[in-house]
This record gives C-alpha cells, structure tokens and sequence, in this order.
DNA sequence: TCTGGGGTCCTAGGACCC
DNA sequence: TCTGGGGTCCTAGGACCC
C-alpha cells in the first residue's frame, strides 16, 4: 500500500458505442448498442442512453431488442476502437513509463515511475489526462487515484461518466465496508453466491469472518486474496509487460452443428486461424486444446500435449482432429474453439513460414469485416458484396457515409462525418458501382494547416448539409428510417 | 431471456520420479 | 515387501475479467 494516490486506472466511458457515436453525428444522444447481431449475439457495449433502457454488457442481444428497440445496433469494429485505443496508450505514456493496459479500453499508470509525487500532483495528472484525451480523441474517461489498483480501479467506477475520484490513503477501510463484496477483484456471482450464503454481502462482513473462515469457505488462494483485498490491502504492483500464456479462437454457430463431418471441417478451419494467429504474435506452442459447447451449454475441453512447440497448421490441425474423436456431438454442437498454451517464443527465420503468416492473417476474421472484394471489374463472379451495419462506406457522388442497414438486396446508407451536422439517409442496390468500403476518417478534425484528406473535392462532401441530387445516378431515396430501423437483416452468415 | 470471444488463474487427481 | 512424502507434469473443469 502507497501512502498517496499514485496508482491511476483510466477507464473509457462505454467505450465502443461512444465511439460509434462520434464517428457518427446522427447517433448522439441516441441509445447505441454494439455487439454481435447474430441470433446468438451479446451485447458488447450499450451507450448511456441505452442503459437507461436497463441493457448492459453481455446481456443476450435478443433482450435488447425487446428491451430498446429503437436503439441503433451495430456491429464492433475493433480495428477502428484499437486506432483510438493506441492515441490513448500515448497519452498514458507520455505521463509514466510504466502502464499496464488491460484491455483497449483500460489501463493502469503507476505515477511513481517517474519520481515521488503527491495528492495533488496525481490529481492535476489525472485531469489533465481527461482533458488530453478529450483533445485527441473526441471522447470522455473515467480516471481512479488511489495507494493500490484495486482503489484506483474502484475510483474510477464511481468517478463514471467523465469524472475523476481519489482515494485518500487510509480511509480504504472505511470506503470498502459497506460497499458489495462484489466490487472486490475476483469476486463473481458463483463466489458472490457462495458469500452471500453464508451470510456475507458486504465487504465489512468478510473482515468480521475472518481469513480462516474465508480460507476454508473459497480455499487458500482465492481466501486470503479476498481477506486482504476487504481490508483494503492490495500489494500488486503495475507491470509494464505481460507474457502471452496461449492463443485461441472460436466460433459459436447461428444453428448447432449436428453433421460429424461439418463438425470436424470447422475444427481443422478453427486450427489454422489459431495457428495463423500463433504465428503472427511470434509464437508456437507444445499444448494443443479443443473446446466443445454443446447444444445444451455444457462445455468441455480436450487437450494434448505434444514432445515439442510447433507452429504448424497440420500438426495443430491434426491434433486438433484428434481430440474430437474422443467427443460425444450427438444433440449438436453450439460452439467450437481450438487453442495452444504452453508457448514458447518463435524465433525460426524462415521465409516461407513467414509468407504464409501474412497469408493466413489476411484471411483471420478475427479481425475487421473484410473490405468486401475489390470491385473486380472482371466479369468473374458476382459475389454478393456485404455491408455490415456501422461500417464506413463511401459514395463517388455523396461521399462518406456509414451502412445504417441491409437486405434484401439493397444497402442504406447515412451520409454523414465525425465533423458533419447529422446527415441524410439513401438507400442503393447492394453491388451499386459507386459504392466502396471505407477506412473511419478520424474523429478529431486535425489541427488546422493539415488538410483533411477525405471526401470528394466535390460540390457536395458534406452530405447532409449540401443537397446531393445528382440527377445521373439517381439513388433510391429512403424514408426516415432512424437509427435501428433496417440493420442486417441477414444476419451473420457463416463462411 | 437464453447466454460472444479472448484471455488469466486456481484446483484437483493421477502419473511418474526421487 | 510394504510404505511415505515431495515435486513436477499433464488433463479437465470452473470462476472470473473485459
């Protein structure tokens, strides 16, 4: 425990959908809900607005829907948020050496990296870091100051939204009493249950038992921790640079899996997209694992563990073929996944292997919605472009836009930008010409003196205030349709 | 209402070795 | 011939976190 307040946890503000909303005009101020929009779905983040309609974070999607249905539904772009993601880390940087990101959203800073500092140093740090980010990005966190990360982290709960909490040292005790035990790191809902049967529902409680009492309800590790954290004692110090453990990847099905041999191409299509993985994080790996959710949610892993690490997609492949032989599908599979622990760093030169990597990376849906096939002018094959619902699109005519919806053969688009009153709405055919997918333009304009480089230097970039009508290329105009009208109403279609 | 995807850590039993 | 304890590795499952 520090005596000042120089651990810092930042912490974006409903961090997905606030960034749709600012890439967005026409979104803000309106419930935005973003996540998978499949029949098997969750909610990854629900906007404020949305909240108030009682949806949260990996609330089942469907619920949602009946719960707000008017909100704008979308579906993640995680290479978008991680752009977002690493001007923040910059930031976090410039203020300690030592941060520790915990996901793309949140992050500690240990403010003593750089020398000794005080209350009020880590407080004008913490508020200068809000406004910066503000700055940079466009967007609102949530900053906790406290002697240890789990205050810090529990400061910037109760700072949310756009606020700034500082835990004083020494009056954790105080704070922690009467507050949940289900604040307290570590404790879900099977421990919050198993707490709260035998009587202890608030932090204060878990003093008055005792460590013994704790260590023979939860066992040793998970006992003591809990004892310590409820006093408010948390020794874990910010560490810069964590080793991966494994990699995995995988696919819950829009409809359960029954067919043996569908089942087993899917595995092998799961072992070279981990493998792919592996290899671009510079990896390989001596244990390989398949998991297996059935129809009915109960899961179940099967591993193996092999002489050596290995990297390559046919062993990966065939030991993951393996370990199915000795599953029971019968009842139909709703999820798969195949992974690789016990890693080890990969340092093989070896052009192929590397040429492969790249190979097999393009291909990782892991990533973003592909940017659907280039318009081959080639009369090849007329594949049917997607459009997910959020993505960036633009128009040679009307320019930059984003897909507010599809089906049935047609696209709806919103032509608007990050610095655009809120735009109008057209609707084209789904393989019109003059429609391509689009990088996000940044969400803060640049400073001035830098040309933005976007939008047609056309009469009418910016859609919404102009008023396109380019008689040529007369699209269907479209009603109203609010955000969360027609969003994809095809679902999410399996390769 | 019907439950994502990517991870981490812990526990417990059995094998194996000393 | 029987018995013991400790350490490490492997496998499976579960809780938790974002």
């Amino acid at each position: 425990m520090r005596s000042a307040p120089t651990i810092l946890h930042l912490d974006m503000d409903a961090f997905f959908a606030a960034a749709e909303q600012a890439a967005k005009p026409s979104l803000r101020g309106k419930p935005v809900i973003v996540g998978g929009l499949g029949p098997r779905g969750v909610v990854a983040t629900a906007s404020y607005e949305a909240r108030r309609f009682g949806v949260h974070s990996a609330m089942p999607m469907a619920q949602a829907r009946r719960l707000a249905p008017n909100a704008a539904y979308l579906v993640p772009r995680f290479a978008f948020y991680r752009s977002i993601s690493e001007q923040v880390m910059e930031l976090l940087r410039a203020l300690s050496p030592l941060v520790e990101p915990l996901s793309l959203d949140e992050a500690f800073v240990d403010l003593e990296a750089t020398g000794a500092v005080d209350a009020a140093a880590a407080r004008a740090a913490g508020e200068r870091l809000r406004a910066d980010i503000l700055a940079v990005t466009g967007l609102t966190g949530s900053v906790g100051l406290a002697g240890s990360k789990m205050l810090a982290k529990i400061g910037s709960e109760r700072a949310k939204p756009d606020g700034l909490a500082l835990i004083e040292p020494g009056t954790e005790r105080e704070l922690l009493g009467p507050l949940s035990v289900r604040i307290l790191p570590g404790v879900g809902p099977a421990t919050g249950e198993h707490l709260r049967r035998a009587g202890m529902t608030a932090c204060a409680d878990l003093v008055e038992a005792g460590e013994d009492e704790l260590v023979r309800l939860l066992g040793r590790a998970h006992g003591t921790a809990l004892f310590r954290m409820a006093l408010g004692q948390d020794d874990r110090p910010v560490v810069a640079e964590r080793d991966t453990k494994s990699v995995s990847v995988e696919d819950t099905f829009d409809v359960d899996l029954h067919d043996r041999v569908g089942i087993r191409v899917e595995v092998e299509r799961l072992a070279e997209r981990c493998t792919a993985r592996l290899r671009a994080s510079g990896h390989s790996g001596r244990t390989i694992v398949l998991k297996v959710r059935r129809y009915d949610f109960s899961t179940l892993t099967r591993s193996e563990t092999l002489r050596g690490p290995t990297d390559d997609p046919s062993v990966v492949r065939e030991a993951a073929g393996r370990l199915l032989e000795s599953v029971d599908t019968t009842g139909g599979v709703r999820l798969l996944g195949v992974g690789v622990s016990g890693l080890a760093d990969y340092t093989q030169e070896d052009l192929f292997a590397q040429a492969a990597v790249e190979e097999a990376t393009d291909r990782d849906p892991g990533a973003d919605p592909p940017p659907a096939p280039a318009e081959g002018p080639g009369p090849a094959e007329p594949v049917e472009r997607h459009w997910p619902a959020g993505s960036d699109v633009r128009h040679s005519t009307h320019g930059p836009g984003w897909v507010q919806g599809s089906g049935v053969g047609r696209v709806t688009v919103r032509f608007e930008r990050p610095d655009s009153p809120p735009g109008r709405v057209r609707t084209f055919r789904v393989d019109d010409p003059e429609l391509s997918p689009s990088d996000p333009l940044p969400l803060v304009a640049a400073p001035a003196g830098a040309g933005a480089d976007d939008g047609p230097p056309g009469p009418q970039s910016p859609a919404g205030a102009a008023r396109p009508s380019s008689p040529a290329t007369r699209p269907k105009e479209r009603s109203p349709g609010g955000p969360g009208s027609p969003e994809s109403a095809a679902g999410r279609s399996r390769p």
